[in-house]
DNA sequence: GTACGAGTTGAAGTTCACTTCAAGTCAAGG
DNA sequence: CCTTGACTTGAAGTGAACTTCAACTCGTAC
C-alpha cells in the first residue's frame, strides 16, 4: 500500500473530497490522473495539495473556472514554490476585504434605516446601493446587482 | 394611468425587478395580486415595499424559502409598523455579523498561511477549519462544512 | 376599428458544482 | 479460484432563483 500513486478512493479520504467531486474535477481539468493497466485512475500526491487548494479557493468565493485560471499560473513543470502561493493569497485577501467591505457596508445601512421603516425605494440606501453583485445567493449570478432600478417610487 | 392599480409592467419598472421574477414570486406566494377582467395581474401598490423587502433580504442572504417565513410574520390586515421593520432589522443584523465573522477568519487564516506554503491538509487552519457552511458559492448546500477530512495527509 | 405593445400560460431551459444511478470491470485477500 | 469492495463509464438528477419560449389574449392610442 501506500506506493507512489494514490486511488481515487485513497485521495478522497484524504482530502474529504468525494470521489465523485474528484472525478467531477478531473473531467473539468482541474486535476490529473494517470491510470492503471485495467484504467483505474492513479493520482500523484501532488493531487493532495491541488485539491485542498481548490477547496481553499472555494471558501474563498472563487468559481471552479477562476480557480481553473488561477492553477493555470502556476508553473506547469516545477512544484509551485512559496512565492507561488503569496501571489495567489494576495489576490484572495483583496477579494475576501471587498466581500466583507459589501458586508458591512449593508450592515450599516440596515443599521441607520431601523426604525426609519422607509424601504421606500427611492430614499432607502439599502435597496438602491447596488453593491459588487452582493457576492451572496445561488443560482444565476446575473440576480442582483444588474438592472439598476431605473423607475423610482 | 396610475390608478389605484398596478400592472406588472408597472411594477416592474418601478421595481426594478423582471416581470418574470414577479410572476415567480406570485407562483411562490411572496406577493399577491388581483386580476383584471380580461385576466392580467393587478397589484396593490403595498407590493413595491414588500418586493423592496424581498431584494434586500435576498442582499443579507436569505433563501426565498426563508423571506416567506419573515414575512408570514409580519401582521396579515395592517400595514407593517416601524417595530415590525425593527425586529426584522435586527434578525439581519446578526446574520451580517455572522457573515462578516467568517471572512474576517478566513481572511486570517489566509494572512498567517501567506509564505508557510502549507495547505498541507493536517497543519493548514485555512483547509481544516469548517465554519458555517461558508454562506458562500452556488448548488447543492452540502457543499463545504459537510464531511470533514477524517483522513490526514 | 385596428394595430401593436403589454400581458397570459405551462413547460422547459439555465447555471453551478456536484451527486446518483445503472450496469458493469478491476484488484486484492483468503 | 472466488468473493467482495473499490473502481469504471455516460447519462441523468439536484436545488435555487429565476429566464425563455411558444402560442396565444388584452387593452389602449390613434
Amino acid at each position: 500500500m501506500a506506493s507512489e500513486w494514490l486511488s481515487i478512493g485513497e485521495v478522497a479520504d484524504r482530502t474529504g473530497v468525494a470521489t465523485s467531486a474528484l472525478r467531477f474535477y478531473e473531467r473539468e481539468g482541474l486535476v490529473e490522473a494517470e491510470r492503471s493497466d485495467g484504467g483505474q485512475r492513479r493520482f500523484h500526491r501532488e493531487v493532495l495539495r491541488r485539491v485542498a487548494f481548490i477547496r481553499v479557493a472555494q471558501r474563498v468565493g472563487l468559481t471552479l473556472d477562476e480557480i481553473r485560471a488561477a492553477l493555470a499560473t502556476l508553473p506547469k513543470s516545477r512544484t509551485p514554490t512559496v512565492a507561488d502561493w503569496t501571489r495567489l493569497s494576495r489576490a484572495w485577501r483583496a477579494r475576501l476585504d471587498d466581500q466583507i467591505a459589501v458586508l458591512e457596508r449593508l450592515r450599516d445601512d440596515l443599521t441607520s434605516c431601523i426604525g426609519c421603516g422607509c424601504l421606500s425605494l427611492r430614499a432607502c440606501a439599502l435597496y438602491n446601493r447596488n453593491d459588487v453583485a452582493a457576492s451572496l445567493g445561488t443560482g444565476p449570478r446575473y440576480l442582483l446587482g444588474d438592472r439598476p432600478p431605473e423607475g423610482v417610487v
